[in-house]
This record gives structure tokens, C-alpha cells and sequence, in this order.
DNA sequence: GTTGAAACCTCAGATCC
DNA sequence: GGATCTGAGGTTTCAAC
């Protein structure tokens, strides 16, 4: 990971699609060694995928909320029975193992507060061993970028 | 926004780098025709962009966390102005006004714990107008889909 | 108005230095 | 890392449905 390689991952962050060849140009090597450099990076974990970022309102999802889980047993086995339960709903977009009294936070998505609702009552509030479901509602989102810091 | 236009977002999402004739293989279309679709959903704005996912944690950043901000007012300048500050924070990734006691839900991520406090200390609790600054570390992230669920 | 066929041109990927 | 080459893919043009 040299400067060069900080260089790639920054500009494929910010532009998945962009030509091996104007790649190469950017960091100032030709095509087949920045090449080499982009399938090393991939093949060692750097880089995990290449994913189209979607307009949620556009694609008919009106609602982004998150909901606060509590769990009554915290024993690794009922942890990771909740997070197969929550792998199961499309809906559920992220789910996150927090410290503190909040045992996970969920992002999900919903095409309209009925789905929402839905979700929540048919799928989170009754899952086996959860005793207490907070949700917020997002507002709007000022701020929603992709992966990690990369200077340049 | 018709059924083969949703098969092209779902397999844009799922590969952002998939070829255009692959594309138009799977969803039953010539290469031309296809592309014109991809460019028309750029255009229309259901596809904001294309992005590498990379990994945080071999990128450095072995931290990810979530900060609850609740602001002293709530008036909409005020809020703006949290939004324009948390902007400038190359480490929050992500940053959704809420309904309900917690204004603000932001994402954000660290190298360490030294720079995750710093961070906190320096940019966010002293930020003006902020109240409130409740952080959960994140234990681990069983699930994280980009986007919103496509059926296909 | 959208698809498909053909042409062209650029790029990806392999080979060799 | 760079130079060269070949086949594949991206992109435009235009005819047809």
C-alpha cells in the first residue's frame, strides 16, 4: 500500500467506472502496470466490490429509518440468531453490534410508513428474544458517503 | 421505470462494473439499446453514481461508530449550520436528521481509539449549539447492503 | 419511439522486455 | 514499470419495426 495504491482506491471510491487508462493517466503510470496494481488490490481485500449507489426516493423508497434493538440474552448464540434473523428482511440494509445499552442499530428502508410499520411489527418487534425496538425516522440525510476517508 | 430497467439497476447495484454486453445479455437486450437505458437511468437520477467498496479495516480505519447529537435549537439555520459543520469532517460519513430526543445520527469512522476521541472532543462536543453527544462503538457489522432491496 | 445491425474506435488483458 | 499487440467491449450511426 504506497502512495500510488492510496491514490487508486481513492479514485475508484469516488468513481467505480472510471477506464483502467484514465486511471493509470491520474496516478502517472501506464495502463498494464496500474492494472496489475487494481486486481492486487482487489485480490487482497482492499477493494470488496463495485456497487451502483441508487436514488432511494427515485427507486420508490420514500422512508429511511433506523431502529435501536435490545436483546434479553446477550449470549453469542442469541446474537448471532438475531443477525441471521435480520439477514432475512431486504428491507434491513445494515446492522451493527454496538457497545452500550443499545445492543444493534439497524438502517432499513420502506416504500411508505404502512411497510414500515409492517416491518416492524411482523418482523422486529416479535423476533425471538428482542425486548425493545426504538425507531427514528430520518428527516433527511445531509451527508451520506461511501467507504472511509482517502486524501485526494 | 419498467421491469427490465429495474433488472439493470439490481445488477448495477449488485456490479457496478459489470460490461454493457453482459448487462444486455442478462436482461435480454442488444448492447446499444442497453446502454441507452444505463445512460438514461444516470440521466433521470435513479443511478447517482459508482463507487469501489473498500474495507475499512485494511484501509486503517479499525474503528466504526455512531454518534446521537442533540442540538440546543432546533431552528432551521441552527440545524443547517450542524450540517455544514459536520460536512467539513472528512471522518463522518454519514450524517441523518432524526425525529424524536436525537437530533442528529452520524456515521463516522477512526484509525484508532486516540483519533475517534479526538475526533469527538475536538469537532463534535465543542461543536456550537450541540447539547448532547451520546457514542456506541460498533462491535461488529453483520450486515451491510448498499442501495435498496431489488427483487432479482 | 425503441430496437437491432454494422461500423468504428477505445480499452482490457496478455506477453515480452 | 513500460512497450506492443490482439481480441473484446464501448459507442455512434442508421435502418427497420
Amino acid at each position: 500500500m504506497d502512495p500510488i495504491d492510496r491514490k487508486l482506491v481513492g479514485l475508484l471510491q469516488a468513481n467505480g467506472r472510471i477506464t483502467n487508462v484514465e486511471l493509470a493517466q491520474r496516478v502517472g503510470l501506464t495502463a498494464p502496470p496500474c492494472l496489475r496494481r487494481v486486481r492486487a488490490l482487489e485480490e487482497r481485500g482492499f477493494i470488496t466490490g463495485y456497487h451502483a449507489a441508487l436514488d432511494p426516493q427515485a427507486m420508490g423508497y420514500s422512508i429511511t429509518a433506523f431502529a435501536m434493538v435490545s436483546l434479553r440474552s446477550q449470549a453469542e448464540g442469541d446474537l448471532a440468531a438475531f443477525e441471521r434473523h435480520v439477514a432475512g428482511i431486504p428491507e434491513v440494509r445494515e446492522c451493527h453490534m454496538l457497545n452500550g445499552e443499545i445492543d444493534f442499530l439497524l438502517k432499513l428502508v420502506a416504500t411508505d410508513l404502512a411497510q414500515f410499520q409492517s416491518i416492524l411489527t411482523a418482523s422486529l418487534i416479535t423476533a425471538p428474544n428482542v425486548t425493545s425496538v426504538k425507531t427514528s425516522l430520518t428527516i433527511r440525510t445531509s451527508k451520506n458517503e461511501p467507504g472511509v476517508p482517502v486524501e485526494e
